[in-house]
DNA sequence: ATGAAAGCGCTAACAA
DNA sequence: TTGTTAGCGCTTTCAT
């Protein structure tokens, strides 16, 4: 990269001091307006720009913050970081943004990266790995050398920081009733997230559902399916009991790949079976019939928790509590229940 | 953010200059055994971190590569995302990442912030509105400044620097040949992106199709449809011609659309209507029919883009010429056209 | 084997 | 009004 101009390279030009030529382009009144001018005008005529890294050394900020998405390809995870985008590039901070893929190894490396990156704040969402291994070590070793740290969707109890989490319960809370309200007589549940700290909310959510219509809880269906088990055996095996009419879908693939069973099944949707699912992308609402959903509302996730790390980090002198911001979810009634 | 262990506070802990630190910790030979153990072990046990933004300083690099897209929801550049951040992660560089919205302004502001940003390069895919403004004086003046940069998608002719491209001629090419062969007789193009370098050249592979068929080119059958159009109302339009049984559609929201209305239609598909589409997102695939769709192999162009950046970055000295490299498209053939 | 000093680019307190 | 100096955290050359 070409040698960019510096104060020093100013300052030469023009036989004065560096601090001159610093206080020039500030605008200082101790400058006579003479030699501001001249300096100004030459800087530009250089495309003179500050070196950021030296300004970093000599604030100890880089208003810069960490990013860490478990998956990219994910609708929610993509709309999430839309949002903190959006704030950071608002409030004039940058994204130093890495996947975990959700790997445990992946985000214990990006973690360490980032740390010596020297960055203002991390803003995470737990890699589906770390979940399983219940361990956060990397995390709880950050949070003790006092960098700011806001988590979102998958958190995790044993770390103390802000956190911005969806009501996943009550979500399912209330597309389960909705299940019901609409007429369904027994609704199943199909999670392939049961490792997730989200998934298990979910079916919490359910089953307060079924309760609160006086409704036994079989656990028989609620499906916990295995990345290695094949999807649909597991699900034909479920559906035999063709007196399932309603399934509550814990995420996006599990709904499509439902979806496509059931109409090879030759389900009569939502009639005979009425599917409500997790996640608000598109597919959701292009598959025929359009698949009703909860919306996480994952731009306004990200927003918030921008917010939160960037508030944070500009008031640490000011420390208050962690806090943790539940958003609500929402439910959009699509062709795959019914009316009531 | 609690301060950090520095080198000088080891020093003045064992009462040694920094430099011996400095030196012992990177196990240097002119240091005793003896003092290396006391002050690694020193070190290990406070977390001691070199402070990046200080090394940055003096070796002029930060391993930092600046990723600009336009939008983090269309799955193309998604994957293309991922691919960059694979290669980066592997080989240590970290991504500041930018969404550009699709603005102009954006991306100007963007490129600003990044370049105050003392990054080793930048990637960038430009913005619709860029394309159509067709003003990349900022770019110009980043690669003067001799910023490295590598383009991919959306390219500028304007611009003198390395490049990955979709032979997007070429996959419009053989899409069409395609719903030729399978018997479609009457093939309409329908594009919502004739603004991006992209989109035009999509049409001219439409062009070279028809015109290898024999086939008079018809404007009336390329639809380009604008932002502030009624999708609808010109599409029912233009299929009021019964004999069009082809549709090119040149992204994925155009295909998505076209079948929900020639669904309501009643059209039979493919045996009434075939269509392919560019982008392989799991859209298509899900959608029923599935959508037989181009394949731009997103996740290889970003992975291509950022091996080229990072070779170009770590061997300036040996200044090689601009590259552009052109990604082929692969066509996945779905139940949207028919089978010859 | 250890340290002093210069320098990366910049700011700011203090002198002149 | 301008300059000197010290310092942010680190590396490296050149003494000692």
């Amino acid at each position: 990269m070409k040698k960019r101009i510096t104060l020093k390279d100013i300052a030469k030009n023009f036989n004065v001091s560096i601090a001159t030529v610093s206080k020039a382009l500030k605008d200082s009144h101790e400058i006579s307006p003479n030699t501001k001018s001249k300096i100004k005008e030459y800087a530009k005529l250089h495309h003179y720009k500050p070196n950021v890294t030296a300004l970093n050394l000599l604030n100890k900020n880089t208003k810069t913050i960490g990013v860490v998405i478990p998956n990219i390809m994910n609708t929610f995870f993509a709309k999430v970081f839309m949002g903190i985008e959006h704030i950071a590039s608002q409030k004039g901070y940058q994204l130093v943004s890495c996947i975990s893929n959700e790997s445990y190894e992946k985000e214990v490396k990006t973690i360490d990266l980032l740390k010596h990156g020297h960055l203002d704040g991390i803003i995470i969402s737990l890699a589906e790995e770390t979940q399983v291994k219940q361990n956060v070590t990397h995390l709880k070793n950050t949070l003790n050398e006092g960098v700011p740290m806001v988590m979102f969707d998958r958190v995790s109890d044993e770390l103390e920081c802000d956190k911005v989490i969806v009501n996943d319960l009550e979500g399912a809370y209330h597309a389960t009733c909705h299940l019901i309200k609409s007429g369904c007589k027994k609704v199943a549940l199909v999670s392939v997230i049961d490792n997730l700290s989200v998934g298990k909310l979910r079916v919490e959510g359910y089953k307060k559902a079924l309760t609160t219509f006086n409704i036994p809880i079989e656990e028989r269906l609620i499906v916990r399916i295995g990345h290695h088990e094949d999807f649909d055996t597991v699900m034909k095996i479920i559906l035999a009991d063709k007196s399932i009419d309603g399934l509550l879908c814990l995420e996006e693939s599990a709904a499509v790949n439902v979806l496509h069973l059931v109409k090879r099944m030759t389900y009569k949707i939502p009639e005979e079976l009425s599917i409500a699912c997790f996640t608000n992308g598109k597919l959701l609402q292009h598959l025929s019939p359009s698949i009703s959903a909860i919306s996480q509302h994952g731009k306004y996730i990200g927003e918030t928790a921008a917010k939160m790390l960037i508030d944070r980090i500009e008031n640490e002198d000011l420390p208050k509590p962690c806090e943790t911001k539940i958003i609500k979810t929402s439910l959009i009634e699509r062709e795959s229940t019914k009316q009531f």
